[in-house]
DNA sequence: GTGCTGACAGATATGGAAATCTGTCAGCAC
DNA sequence: GTGCTGACAGATTTCCATATCTGTCAGCAC
């Protein structure tokens, strides 16, 4: 961001910056190359649209906020445990996220709006991990699903009210860690009924 | 809405139509009077601002479109039957709502944000019809649930995905119906898991 | 008296001229 | 050649004067 010639991180960095010093609707491409200190056609060599650019914003963050999660999809231990450990981690970065800083929260699910394709992917990779843990918890007899990918969906879809940035101005309310709780162990439960 | 003095029952139609037309950004009380051929003063003898009178007629049309959930909740049958049928309905008259009139829809999404307290109190009386066929399936033997309330609310939270209408953009696509079904089951598999 | 009107003050919305932004590209500097 | 600049056209946003709206109330009509 400050020697050498400006790379496409540099270019990003700026643009974070900017996004969360004027917000979604008032950052402009201009203003980035403002605090890069360049002219807007310099950030044009590394985006070809201020979409794109706004698009690996969002993926990064989104990236960058998720980290944990992978590393608990991959452990070991009772797929129930790891499950109920990916939701509540899932519920704790959003919710941290949204509270800790409104504002940047919102931009970023604004971001996330405006760039439904990368918000799929990523959904599509959270997924994913949850299909891995059920799988192992089939196997291990713990779970009785027949359809892993489609349980991991109906898991995902059920807590929407937790980690979807819609539902985000409920977290803060003292109600909804107990109806996580409530929903989380009607999810597992349904995920272990009828086993052998 | 003609004959005889203005009732507040004509006053409520008026607002309706007058939202249909002009959407809940640019209704305004003028063009309710306008729309009955009296004075906007006419319209505070019967509703003391524009926001009471948006919330009359938000709580009307949630009155209206749920209007047979409440049949289901006190009919027979086994519980397990009549929570599935009762999301059925409730996923039903969203979608179908959504679909048929879109930007009609999305007045009354708008109308609901604003009167949160309407909301509220309505989803309150949903969750009352759950917590209902729960009790009589704890009773039958046929779910596991050790707190109904909570277990009636778990219910609604992780289908919110299927009957909150800030999710109602998604309802439209193929997936949106599987993805249902699915969350249906495990959330009737969570209700009966662990039964005796 | 009952029900309605219409003028009013302060708040909010509208619309169109002026300013800024996006995306491109010929050309400068090194 | 490589990386950057800055002017440009067309699209979008901002700004502010004007118009409209909300909520009140004194008074008219019946």
């Amino acid at each position: 961001m400050v020697e050498g010639s400006l790379t496409s991180e540099d270019v990003l960095e700026a643009t974070e910056l900017v996004l969360r010093r004027y917000g979604p609707a008032k950052a402009t491409v201009v203003d980035v190359a403002r605090a890069l200190k360049v002219s807007h056609g310099s950030v044009y060599r590394h985006f070809p649209s201020k979409a794109a650019l706004r698009e690996a914003v969002t993926r990064r963050w989104l990236d960058r906020a998720h980290a944990r999660l992978a590393g608990i999809a991959e452990a070991d231990g009772p797929a129930a445990d790891r499950i109920r450990e990916w939701l509540v981690a899932l519920f704790e970065a959003k919710r941290r996220k949204a509270l800790d800083d409104p504002e940047l929260f919102a931009t970023y699910s604004v971001l996330g709006r405006e760039s439904s394709t990368v918000v799929d992917e990523h959904v599509h990779g959270l997924v994913d991990q949850l299909r891995t843990i059920i799988e192992q918890g089939v196997a291990a007899g713990e779970f009785a699903a027949d359809d892993p990918e489609r349980a991991a969906g109906a898991v995902f879809a059920a807590t929407a009210r937790f980690h979807d940035p819609v539902h985000a101005s409920s977290w803060a309310h003292d109600g909804a860690q107990r109806e996580f709780e409530a929903v989380c162990e009607l999810v597992l439960a349904g995920l272990g009924a009828g086993r052998r």
